[in-house]
DNA sequence: AGTTTAAGTCAGCCTTGTTGACATTCCAAG
DNA sequence: CTTGGAATGTCAACAAGGCTGACTTAAACT
């Protein structure tokens, strides 16, 4: 078995875990993170006039510079219109940047400009903090769980995007 | 120690975990798989006329029935106004039931109606099927890492909250 | 030359959040 | 008994951020 379980293993710890409860636990518990995983960048963006979507795209431009449009459209799950709105008031206010394509001048490739980054390292510090502190509190094998659920929790196409940037990262 | 870890043994674990790429990784994973998260239920209300707002709104009377107006308010987190227009739909549409409190008749008490839970069984199966196929391939040690750290990004209202919940449940 | 692709744009619609103002009902304290 | 405050509901207006559909432009591919 990959993950060294034995057959014997498996009936043996009788998968309370799997009850109807217990899943209904889980799936609470993801929606009562998710607000406090989203809460302070929330709140700078509100005074600011942009709002999650914009985060969003400031985020994955930032994870990997020079994505075209299209690139981002398939990893944000948004269409063209939606996401073109967001783009064009961010490039409008100087913190993105198009760059027409050199091989293919059809696509655009984006970047963020210096006072774009400056915002997406408030946001991102805002968020790490938060998340810092609750993998702190949790320890490193609870992390690792953490991160094999969310995982198995994609869509399939979702989660090679995921390990896509994942390795680009590092 | 409570989790029996020295504190030998943490500076041991070098902290890896705790490097702002994993913190980034983990991040991304709470992005990329809340979409999954959401995405069964999505389905189902996209044929109906009811959206995420209503989703919520049905499984939290299931989960607590009788719950007044003010009580899902604070679960909820959102205005009065905004789940009143969802609430009203539903009990136009024969979901919901408000009923006038006995004690205390300023009060409206909500329950769902047969109809309200042949819906919710429905949304949340479709959830339950995609979390039941997470955790089972996860196991049950990555499960309760999982369940750990989302806890521990909670705000501590809302930690509070999923705690009432979760220990009226069973 | 004709088709496909990438990007952008315009218009319109929906859901779901927000504020602010105001009415109603009823409990509870003075 | 009256009055203040709490819980609820409702109306209006607005914004963010999704969506579809139609259309243009430019470039690339065949």
């Amino acid at each position: 078995m990959a993950d060294g379980r034995t057959p014997a293993a498996i009936s043996g710890e009788n998968l309370l875990f799997l009850t109807d409860e217990q899943l209904r636990q889980g799936i609470e518990a993801m929606f009562f993170a998710y607000r406090g995983f989203t809460a302070d960048p929330d709140r700078i963006l509100a005074n600011l006039a942009y709002g999650r979507a914009h985060h969003r795209a400031i985020h994955f431009i930032n994870r990997a510079p020079g994505t075209t449009v299209n690139n981002l459209l398939n990893i944000l799950g948004v269409t063209k219109q939606s996401l073109n709105r967001v783009l064009r008031t961010m490039i409008e206010d100087g913190l993105v940047e198009s760059r027409v394509g050199k091989s293919d001048k059809r696509e655009r490739h984006l970047y963020l400009t210096d006072a774009g980054r400056a915002l997406e390292g408030q946001l991102s510090d805002a968020q790490r903090v938060r998340m810092r502190s609750a993998f702190r509190d949790a320890g490193p094998d609870a992390v690792a769980g953490f991160r094999t659920v969310l995982e198995a929790m994609m869509d399939t196409e979702m989660q090679r995007t995921y390990t896509r940037l994942k390795e680009s990262g590092a």
